[in-house]
DNA sequence: TGCCAGGCCCTCTTTAGGGCCTT
């Protein structure tokens, strides 16, 4: 339960439903003494990427022409995440991605899915705004390399998830960094967070406002 | 030509609309 794994997909557009797949993924495994595992791999995704989304992440079709499938990369990084939670930044695109792609290999289980991006908004709603990159410079977290590719991005998530571990049982009271990591990966939302700070003995929020 | 998805959340709200965030 310690363990998770923070995922980043690169792909060919904003929706499995309009025929977009993945290009590249990436899986960071982290503890609470940081990343402890990596997994990254280029795939085929057997469609043309057009060239806006080529120049945003750097990755050509000439790239991704020898690299291997979207079938056997996406085994490998199921086994690799395991039955760990996983957690994304604004997870609800990468989790569409992973379902899709796990659900062609009959491969799909249910699993835990947590969202730096809507906890970041939760925990520090004074940012200029939440973008990966805006959340790495204001919160001075290492700097993981090239954004929009996976790996660097998936690191990045990973640092800036145990920044809001931190934040959470500092700014709740929390009793123990185990807490602090259940609540990070129940909480959604506004009620969800209030509720997971109560279920796990902290400060109310309104009582640290 | 210009738009294309979708869930969360804020607000000039709740019988809704629009910005944010991902590629």
């Amino acid at each position: 339960m310690n363990t998770y794994a923070v995922i980043d997909f690169e792909t060919t557009g904003l929706s499995p439903a309009q025929g977009a797949r993945p290009t590249e993924i990436a899986v960071v495994l982290v503890d609470q003494q940081g990343i402890k595992d990596r997994f990254q791999s280029l795939m085929n995704p057997g469609v043309s990427i057009p060239a806006d989304i080529q120049a945003l992440t750097g990755i050509s079709n000439a790239m991704v022409k020898k690299a291997p499938g979207v079938a056997q990369v996406m085994q490998q990084a199921c086994k690799f995440a395991a039955n760990h939670p996983i957690v994304a930044h604004n997870a609800a695109f990468d989790q569409k991605f992973w379902e899709v792609e796990l659900q062609r290999l009959n491969l799909y289980q249910q699993q835990k899915f947590a969202c730096s991006m809507l906890l970041s908004r939760r925990i520090f709603p004074e940012l200029p705004n939440h973008r990966l990159g805006t959340l790495v410079q204001s919160l001075k977290l290492p700097n993981t390399g090239r954004s929009h590719r996976a790996l660097a991005d998936a690191e990045a998530t990973a640092h800036l998830f145990l920044h809001l571990q931190q934040a959470l049982r500092s700014r709740f009271q929390l009793a123990s960094v185990s807490h602090a990591l259940l609540l990070a990966i129940q909480a959604k939302s506004r009620s969800q967070l209030e509720a997971c700070v109560l279920k796990y003995g902290g400060l109310r929020a309104e009582q640290m406002a």
